[in-house]
RNA sequence: GGAGAGGUGGCUGAGUGGUCGAAAGCACCGGUCUUGAAAACCGGCGACGGUUUACCCCGUCCCAGGGUUCGAAUCCCUGCCUCUCCGCCA
């Protein structure tokens, strides 16, 4: 959420700003609304003084005894009239509400113009594309019959699901283990357990709520539970409405969560293959900071992601993303895509975002000054580190023989029982 | 699933209709003392919002949402959560 103050003291700023990310705001319909709600409320609230003063006098009379009746009389119109301004005062604060809440976040300056993906732009990148002396295959063709199953997948559920078996089964899984243990020994982070199913206050913290709804599942129950789209909304919300010593800055958490989500409004994309399914796997990153680190945050926490990649020596690019391909809570992304022989393209496998204080003031989420001694919001950032599932994709790709076997990356070979190699004949 | 007890400031914990935004303690900040530190003592110390150059002043907030009342932390209703005991269970 941007900050109400920003919003009402520079309003044209805020509106400039918000058009790089194509979005047109009302600076008059807003300002409007907002002179209406001061108006209103200096009303309440002179309506509210005067019933508390009248009633602390009916107070004291009635404690020396006096006869209250003429002062209650006096009182009898005052509460219609304080109820009528207090119900117009909560409509409009809805609406501005409803309004602001909507809004994305500032962008930062170094983020790039542009409408889509396709004008993001490429800050660095690791390793070159695999060189093949065959025609490598997708991991769908080379995986076929062989333990990676999405036909049993689409019978146990639907599209979009796939079962794995054997030594793939394996390799996802020891995956994982040394993401986890990578980011834990040596990136700082603490690994945490978390719930895969939220309240609506989670989702409205990090920003997937109210507006991105139709991404999520809902489940059909008693409570208002959702499955987690990412362990970002569990993992983040931990620091939802607490107040934070400044020492123990910066909170450093990763976790291993399954993550689901919808995928409506991408029919027909990325149908084929493990690139894009209702549930998958993803290792997460995410910092709690001062505000005044969230920039520097942002890049170490874009290395530490990094890292999986090289230590697996997976060729991988590091790409900005401009002002239309950057989420709403971000104010600044970069994704890190990994080369897919199978595509012949570097495709996704991580976003690392840092959101400044967008994420924190929906949640309440703050720090005391030690100086000021006062609460101010922290920063927080959150990346993947990697998806596994597409990490499983990346390494089946780069590292398929012309037999269709697969070589075990060195760095998962102490997670695999010293396995060098899967899929043999 | 059955029975009971609770949810109050950063933390612990008093407060059952009228200057209660809320005792006390801890933590924290400032000061006195001390060579320094600790202890002791004195003082300060909630969040959010409105107005204001600022001070002040005002409003809202004692889990959430309704209700009763001139007036609610306190009474009533609903929901959520926590704890204890019993039952069931991975």
């Amino acid at each position: 959420m941007l900050d109400p103050k920003l919003l009402r003291n520079q309003t044209t700023f805020v509106a400039e700003q918000l058009s790089r990310r194509n979005i047109v705001f009302n600076v008059e319909a807003y300002t409007q609304l907002e002179s209406k709600r001061r108006e209103l409320q200096v009303k309440t609230q002179e309506l509210q003084n005067e019933r508390n003063t009248r009633s602390k006098s009916i107070g004291k009379a009635k404690a020396a005894g006096e006869n209250i009746q003429p002062l209650l009389s006096q009182v009898a119109e005052l509460g219609d009239a304080l109820k009528a301004a207090e119900q117009s005062l909560a409509e409009v604060q809805a609406e501005l509400e409803q309004l602001i809440q909507g809004l994305p976040n500032l962008l930062h300056a170094s983020v790039p113009d542009g409408r889509n993906e396709d004008e993001n732009v490429e800050i660095r990148h690791w390793g070159e594309p695999t060189v093949f002396d065959f025609e490598p295959k997708d991991h769908v063709d080379l995986t076929h019959g062989k333990g990676m199953d999405f036909e049993t997948g689409a019978k146990l559920t639907g599209s979009r699901f796939v079962v794995m078996q054997g030594g793939i089964a394996r390799l996802h899984r020891a995956l994982t283990q040394f993401m986890l243990d990578v980011h834990t020994q040596h990136h700082g982070y603490e690994e945490m357990y978390v719930p895969y199913l939220v309240n609506q206050d989670s989702l409205f913290g990090t920003g997937q709520l109210p507006k991105f709804e139709e991404d999520l599942f809902k489940l059909q129950h008693d409570n208002e539970y959702y499955l987690i789209p990412t362990s970002e909304v569990p993992v983040t919300n931990l620091v939802r409405d607490e107040i934070i010593e400044a020492k123990r800055l910066p909170l450093r958490f990763t976790a291993h969560t399954p993550c689901f989500r919808s995928e409506a409004g991408s029919y027909g994309k990325d149908t084929r293959g493990m690139i894009r399914q209702h549930q998958f796997e993803k290792v997460e990153l995410i910092q709690i900071v001062h505000p005044e680190q969230s920039w520097e945050a942002l890049e170490e926490l874009t290395g530490h992601a990094e890292n999986i990649l090289q230590r697996l020596e997976l060729p991988y690019r590091v790409m900005l993303l401009c002002a239309g391909d950057t989420g709403a809570a971000a104010a600044k992304t970069y994704d890190l895509e990994v080369w897919l022989p199978g595509q012949g393209k570097y495709r996704e496998i991580s976003s690392c975002s840092n959101t400044q204080d967008y994420q924190a003031r929906r949640m309440q989420a703050r720090w005391r000054n030690p100086e000021t001694q006062k609460t101010e919001l922290v920063h927080t950032l959150n990346g993947s580190g990697l998806a596994v599932g597409r990490t499983l994709v990346a390494v089946l790709e780069n590292y398929q023989n012309t037999d269709g076997s697969v070589t075990i990356p060195k760095a998962l070979r102490g997670y695999m029982g010293g396995c060098k190699k899967i899929l043999e004949k």
